[in-house]
DNA sequence: GAGGAATGGAGAGTGAAACTCTCCATAACG
DNA sequence: CGTTATGGAGAGTTTCACTCTCCATTCCTC
């Protein structure tokens, strides 16, 4: 019942009409029902389907080219629920290249090993100690890797060495009750699209969630081991 | 003692010279030491300034007028510790602007209150709930608030409504492990700088971590809800 | 000590991304 | 029946993060 045009789709998500038509032609917005050569009625898809886009781009902080990957694999009816969430996953991973020709020099040193293959096996090892249902071929596995890289760069583990991933090890139990709990909540009779959208919308509002809180208890703990003066 | 020129901070770090040039133009790079009016050396301070900028563009994603806000909280010595965190981040928080006249009208209905505002109060609570040191102007309670907008939006409560944040209650207790844990790692003896850097990184670093394992469990929980023929 | 390579400095140019603007022929609304 | 809105498409804009080009030194090697 509630059709409206591009106007009212404008003012019901807060976009504007220009964009929303730059949206339409990138194919991230389906177009609206014709009903003339230049009319066209919109409805609570088009309303959905822009908040979601906005998530993605706000939040997620996802270019509108991934945000095109992740709506293409929420629209592809051929795949199943759980696939259509990995490749959205892997969508939604930021992607860098990994010149492997990243050899690092402490001072007149040379010669040191690709860290990037060094994260990644102990990623592999990781996953396995864990007894994770990970895809081998995971997006999600170089971002740990990237983490873990950064991190030995950083002195966290002996020069030369990389990161032990078993400092992540605590990580894992919350991680898994958060996880099943954000599963638990998609809506169980809704329609397949519907089900990837919560999925996807999910992962990254959570994860926002996610870093805000963790954010915050880093300040805690911080005041409370370098204030010089408390306070309060 | 390994002070090279700008060629060789350039294969230490793998950042190209041009690249470098221009960190230093835009003031993100302190100068080298001149011997010459066209020569100059680089020292291991630079190295680690180099790494610290890429980790935060790279892995933190920040922009580099971000990064140089953080970098100033970092160099700023009349800055106690902890201020310089908090100060480096509000700087790490991604900003987006709240048009409060972000009414939503579902169908034909208007008039819905400012959820943003909303948001905010259900953070101020969630802060209280906790006994959480935060700043009352920390930009980290809007990261929050966005998370808990977003959510809200995609029908996470009732229409009209925000999200309650007791949803992010479980987050609470291993966040608060975690960064404590983190705080702790840092090095005691350290210089100012030194212990600043650290947290930076440690807040970027592990936030893309935690992110990893989260969509690691995230796909765990998903084939075993979703697989309809589960492989292995 | 001659000549090619590297350096600091600064301005101009580049390419991608995400809009935003301008037209225009039609349609709707009052 | 005149103003306003619409779909469609091309062109223009802004921001960002480089990257390129010069140039007057300085270094480094043969």
């Amino acid at each position: 019942m509630s059709s409206v045009k591009i106007a009212g789709l404008s003012t019901a998500t807060g976009v504007t009409v220009a964009t929303l038509k730059y949206y339409l032609r990138e194919g991230l917005l389906h177009a609206g029902a014709a009903t003339a050569v230049n009319q066209a009625e919109y409805d609570e898809s088009h309303v959905r389907r822009v908040r979601l886009i906005r998530a993605l781009v706000e939040l997620g902080r996802l270019s509108l080219a991934d945000v095109g990957a992740v709506l293409a694999a929420v629209d592809d009816d051929r795949l199943p629920v759980h696939d259509a969430f990995g490749v959205a996953q892997d969508a939604m991973v930021p992607h860098r290249p990994h010149d492997s020709a990243d050899r690092v020099g402490e001072g007149a040193g040379e010669g040191e090993a690709d860290l990037y293959e060094l994260a990644l096996t102990e990623v592999d090892r990781f996953v396995r100690r864990h007894d994770l249902d990970v895809r081998p071929d995971a997006a999600v596995r170089s971002m740990l890797a990237d983490a873990i890289v950064s991190l030995s760069r950083f002195g966290w583990a002996p020069s030369g060495q990389v990161v032990d991933a078993s400092l992540f090890d605590g990580l894992v139990p919350p991680a898994m009750a958060e996880a099943e709990f954000e599963i638990d909540s998609v809506p169980d009779p809704a329609d397949r699209a519907e089900q990837v959208e919560y999925t996807v919308v999910g992962t990254v509002v959570f994860e926002v969630a996610n870093a805000a809180v963790r954010r915050m208890a880093l300040e805690h703990h911080s005041r409370r081991r370098f204030a010089r003066t408390r306070r309060r």
